[in-house]
DNA sequence: TTTGAACTGTGATTTATGTCACTATAAATT
DNA sequence: AATTTATAGTGACATAAATCACAGTTCAAA
């Protein structure tokens, strides 16, 4: 059986064995437990974390310490602070685990590197990187066209076992609306 | 004085003379009176525009003939429909001219062919790129977090002729809100 | 210069959503 | 198993925003 970020990869472009190792070698292994922390406001991101398994929150927390989800991430999806990784400055937002968590990283660094020795990954993060800002529009698009109710039904639509592992209260957060909203929304 | 466009790349990678005349070269520039399309839905777009002159917007049309505003882009801004770009598909979206505009644009297949023979406007796209998609990320959560006033000011803030150039009821678009709550809000 | 269209502001009203308070249940912790 | 903590639903009320209607103004086209 292949290794699951192999499989992830080539759904965009092809490795052979050997080429797999040398990709999977630049990346690091770590298990983190519910609640803890993958990045926190204020730290230096430096490093792309991909979920073998689990489920994780990036959220934003404004001044009345009130939480603004931006994403969920789950198993085979990419996470991390891109505004900090990209820009170099202290992270706006944090990042943790809602379940026990297994995920691979790679740092920066690691990153050019294999770029440099391996071209084709540039065509994999490019290609990622392009449908990533074309579903940030389209949820943008989302929030102006869309009511609550039709935002909610979309998300479940398109991730129907979200409710299954999420809270509604982040649910109702990443939809923009109360939680007290979302539950009289439920159909 | 130096061409607009070049001042432009230079902010990221500088370029000699000659390169920048290779880059140009690869440019057709085109004037569009206001009203004129750029790009109008169910269009494929390969191309990718830069103005040097005017102001437009990229916006989706509902089923109800509402419409709703993603961008206003103007002098030294890129623009076009980044989804129909990328994934080759019909256009969902329209983008016209709010006033007359000289655009340069530039095919994909020409930008292919220029990225291939100058490796370092690679890295001037991507840039370019990681940069908008921040931007995206930024407006969802000022959608999120922050009040329809909020919003407002900050967009004021931002871009400070803005409302001088656009009419009120496309800034509310673009805000989210009815162009009779943007007119309440004034400040 | 006149005519019509687009834009803007504002009142009256309706609808959607937020907030607060409370209860019930589920899940995690000891 | 007992206890605490997180989650979820719901009523009552307050607030924000949408919608509808109309009037005044600006702007562009004939």
């Amino acid at each position: 059986m292949k290794h699951p970020l192999r499989q992830h990869i080539e759904e965009i472009i092809s490795l052979k064995d050997e080429e797999f190792d040398f990709v999977l070698s630049h990346f690091e292994q770590v298990k983190k437990r519910k609640h803890q922390y993958i990045v926190q406001e204020g730290e230096f991101v430096n490093k792309e974390y991909w979920i073998i398994k689990g489920c994780v929150k990036s959220y934003f927390l404004d001044e009345n310490g009130k939480e603004h989800i931006l994403r969920f991430a789950m198993e085979h999806y990419w996470i991390t602070d891109y505004e900090s990784f990209v820009k170099h400055t202290p992270s706006k937002i944090c990042i943790d685990c809602l379940e026990d968590c297994e995920l691979l990283y790679i740092s920066s660094e690691n990153r050019d590197k294999l770029t440099a020795e391996m071209h084709k990954m540039e065509r994999f993060w490019a290609k990622k990187s392009k449908f990533g800002r074309i579903s940030l529009q389209n949820r943008i698009l989302s929030l102006l066209k869309n009511s609550a109710k039709e935002r909610y039904d979309l998300l479940l639509e398109q991730y129907p076992k979200l409710s299954q592992r999420v809270p509604k209260k982040l649910i109702a957060s990443y939809l923009g609306v109360s939680r007290e909203t979302l539950s009289r929304l439920d159909s």
